[in-house]
DNA sequence: TTCGTTTAGTAAACTGGTTTAACGGTTGAG
DNA sequence: CTCAACCGTTAAACCAGTTTACTAAACGAA
C-alpha cells in the first residue's frame, strides 16, 4: 500500500542478512523463495561475496585455497547446485548441441541414424554437453528453426546427418558463423566427418571380383550425394580395370530404402538375368534386394551375391547374413563432436576427417556360379578362395590406380 | 582511471538514448554490445517500456491492439528474436523434455527405441518442446544427474523408456515431485503410457492355437518387468484354457537380443524337440530364433512357427518376413509427451493409458505340422484358415477369460 | 621508511527476459 | 459533480549466474 515498501533489492536483501537465521525459505520480508537454493546464499552462508563463490564454481586460481575449501563445504552443506540457464545466460556457451536429421518417417528409428547419434550423444556426454534432438522438416527450414537455434541461444553447434548437396539450407551456418559439422556427408567445403565411402566400395569390388563375378549390379542412391557418387566411381573404374565395361543398365536407383532395394533388384534382374553380383549403397538396400530374390526363386548367394554398406546391427541376423562395408559411424559421430567443440572454443581449422572401412564377410557372398563347378572339380588340388562365416577382411586396402 | 567513469546503469543507458541515433552496434560510450538485438532496443526503437514488448510477446490482453501492431512491426523490421536462456531463467518453463534409456550399448540404434524417441520428438516438437537424449549410466545415477535434469534446470520433464522394476533410481522422480512419464513400461504405481501387452500376447496366442499348435514355447525376457511378466501370463492362460498344462520346460530368458534369443530358441529345441511355435517377447528375439532355426537346419514356418513382438520396420523384410504384434510406440510417445506437458502444466491425475496392439501376419507362421497333410487332403472342402501374406488382423481381441 | 607489485577478494555492471504493483487517464454510476 | 472502477502502460524487482574494474592488505626491494 504505502509506496516506499518496496525497497531496493540491497536494502531488502541486507536487512534479510539481519533478520533471517539461516535463509533458505524466506527471503526478505515479502516474499517465500522458491527452495532451491542459490549462489546468494551460498556466499552469505561462507561468509564471502557472490563473485568468490562463482570464481571458486570455476575453479579460479585468484582465490586462495583456503577460502574455495570453505565455500566448497558450504556448497556441499547447502546441496547448491548453480542454475544452468542462469549460467548460460550470462556465460559464454550453453555446452548443447543439436543433432539435425532429415525429416525422414521415424527417423530416429534409423539403425543408420541410430549409431551416429549413438556416437554423438557418448562423446557429448564425456565433454559435458547435453544433446538435443531436431528435425529439418520443409516448414522448419522456411521458418529458419535451424538458425534460430543459435540466434535464440539454444545450442553452441550442429551435427547434422543424412544430407547432401540439394539440401541448401547447409549453408546458412556458414553464412551465420554457426559452428556446424557433417557427420558421415560431405557438401561444397563444409566441415565434416566421413566414412571412406571409396575405400569401403574398393575393398567390396576387390571381393566380389575375386570371387569372380563378372556381371556386377549396383543399386545406388541419392546421386546429389558426394559418398553416393564415390561409390559409383569406384564402381566404374574397378569394372573397367578388370576389363568390364560400364553398362547403365547394371545400376538403379533404390532410394536408399528396403523397398526401393527390392525394386531396383526387381528392375535389374529383369534388364539383365545375367547378373550374379550386386552391391548395394546401404544395408538396407541390400537386404530389400535379398528379399526380391528370394521372392522370385533365386538362392541367395549362390544365384546372386549381395554386398551392402553400413554393417548394421541386425544385418548380421538376416537370412542369409549379409557381406557388408563396416562404416564406423559410432566413430564418426563421436570425432564430429569432438571436433565441434574444437571450433565451438576458437579453433578454425577447416575440419575434414575420413574414417577408413573394412569389409565384413558373410553368408551373402559366394563363388560366381561358373566358377563353382570349376571349383568343385579342382577343390582336391586347393581350397575355395573365401569360407563363409562372419570374417574380417582387415585394415587398409591398396587401393591402386592411374 | 576516474572512480566516478563507471556509471550506474541507468545514467549510462539514459546518455545513450540522447547521443545513439539507432542503436544496434554501440550500447553507451564504453563497451560495445554482442550484435543480437534484444528487447530493450525493441522498447526505444518502438517508444514502449521493455514490459510492454514482453507482454505483446506474450499475447497479454492487457495491451491495446494498436500498441501490439506496433511493437509487432518494431519486432519484425528488427528481426528481433527472444533469448530463450533469459525467458526460461525469469519464466517458469524451459520448454525442454528429456528421454532418458539405459544404458545399453549403441541404445540409440535400438529401432524399438528409435520408434519412442520419434515419437515424442514428434510430438515434442509440434509443442513448441525441445528434446534432450540421457542415458542412465550406473555413473550418471550415482551422481544423481537425473535429479539434476530438474534442480539446475535443464528440463520440465522427463520421459522414460526400457526401465522396470530393479531401476530403483526411478522413485527419484516421484520423491523430488520431478515429472516423469513411463514409455512402453509400468512400474509401481508410477505415470506411464504402454502398449497393451496382454492383448498382444491374446492376439499372437489366438493365431497361433488356431493354426493348431500345441507345442508352443515362449522367449520371454526381464521379469522383472510387469509387461513382459503379463506376455508370461497370458501364455500360461491361454494355454491352460486350451487345455495344455503350463511347462517351464517350454520358457526360456532370451535377454530381448537377437543373440539371447538364438541360444534361448537353441535350448529349447534341444530339451523340447516337438516345439512347432515359438512367441519371443521381441522381434530380435524372434529373429535371432528363426536364424538359430534356419542353421540347425529347420525350416519357418513349415517346421516351427514364430511370432515377435514389436513390428519394427526392418521385421517385414526378413526373411522369412515376420508374423508379429504391432506395438503402437510411435503413438506412445506421442501421448507420452503430451500427457507429460498436462502434468507440468499442472494436471495432477494419475496417468495410465493403455493402446491397443494388433497382429501383422506374415511368413513366419503357418499350419501346425500335423495339419499340414490333414489339410492337403481336405482341400477341396474349405482352404486353408491364414493365408500368407501381410495381413493385419484388426482391432479387439474379446479377450474372453474368467 | 616508502614505493611499486602481487595477491585475494569484492562491488557492481551485465546477460535478457518476466512479472507485479502502481500510476495516470478515462468512463460509469450515484 | 464526485468517487470508484477500469484500462493500458510502465518502473522496478526479480530470475541466477559471470566478469570486470577496483581495493585493501601483504610483500619485497631500494
Amino acid at each position: 500500500m504505502l509506496p516506499d515498501q518496496t525497497l531496493p533489492r540491497e536494502a531488502a536483501d541486507s536487512r534479510n542478512g539481519a533478520d533471517a537465521p539461516r535463509a533458505s525459505t524466506t527471503r526478505n520480508g515479502l516474499k517465500i523463495t522458491t527452495d532451491r537454493v542459490n549462489i546468494r546464499e551460498v556466499a552469505e552462508q561462507a561468509k564471502v561475496s557472490v563473485a568468490t563463490v562463482s570464481l571458486v564454481l570455476n575453479k579460479s586460481p585468484r582465490i586462495s585455497r583456503a577460502t574455495s575449501l570453505r565455500v566448497q563445504k558450504t556448497i556441499n552443506d547447502l546441496g547448491y547446485q548453480p542454475n544452468r540457464l542462469a549460467q548460460s545466460l550470462s556465460g559464454r556457451y550453453t555446452y548443447s548441441f543439436a543433432i539435425l536429421l532429415p525429416a525422414l518417417r521415424h527417423a530416429f528409428a534409423d539403425a543408420y541414424f541410430g549409431e551416429i547419434i549413438s556416437g554423438i550423444c557418448d562423446r557429448a556426454g564425456k565433454m559435458g554437453y547435453k544433446v538435443i534432438l531436431e528435425q529439418a522438416k520443409p516448414q522448419y527450414i522456411k521458418d529458419r528453426k535451424h538458425v534460430e537455434l543459435f540466434e535464440r541461444r539454444f545450442v553452441d553447434g550442429v551435427l547434422c546427418a543424412g544430407f547432401n548437396d540439394k539440401h541448401r539450407f547447409l549453408a546458412d551456418f556458414g553464412e551465420c558463423k554457426c559452428p556446424m559439422v557433417l557427420v558421415d556427408n560431405k557438401v561444397a567445403s563444409m566441415d565434416h566427418v566421413v566414412c571412406d565411402y571409396r575405400l569401403g566400395a574398393e575393398q567390396a569390388l576387390n571381393a566380389i571380383l575375386q570371387l569372380g563375378h563378372r556381371s556386377v549390379a549396383l543399386i545406388y542412391a541419392a546421386p546429389e550425394s558426394q559418398t553416393a557418387r564415390q561409390v559409383a566411381e569406384v564402381y566404374a573404374r574397378k569394372l573397367a580395370d578388370a576389363g568390364i565395361p560400364f553398362d547403365k543398365a547394371l545400376t538403379e536407383d533404390g532410394c536408399f530404402t528396403d523397398i526401393g532395394g527390392a525394386a531396383a533388384a526387381e528392375k535389374l534382374m529383369k534388364r539383365r538375368p545375367d547378373i550374379t553380383a550386386i552391391l548395394a549403397n546401404n544395408d538396407k538396400m541390400a537386404l530389400g534386394a535379398i528379399r526380391y530374390l528370394q521372392t522370385s526363386g533365386r538362392n541367395v548367394p549362390k544365384d546372386v551375391s549381395i554386398v551392402g554398406f553400413d554393417d548394421l546391427q541386425h544385418s548380421a541376423f538376416a537370412n542369409p547374413s549379409l557381406t557388408t562395408v563396416h562404416l564406423p559411424l559410432y566413430e564418426a559421430g563421436g570425432l564430429a563432436c569432438e571436433r565441434l567443440l574444437e571450433r565451438v572454443h576458437g579453433k578454425i581449422d577447416r575440419i575434414s576427417e575420413n574414417l577408413p572401412t573394412h569389409l565384413v564377410l558373410r553368408e551373402s557372398t559366394s563363388l560366381a556360379p561358373i566358377l563353382s563347378a570349376a571349383a568343385e572339380s579342382a577343390r582336391q588340388r586347393e581350397p575355395a578362395p573365401a569360407t563363409p562365416g562372419s570374417q574380417r577382411v582387415g585394415g587398409h586396402d591398396d587401393g591402386n590406380r592411374g
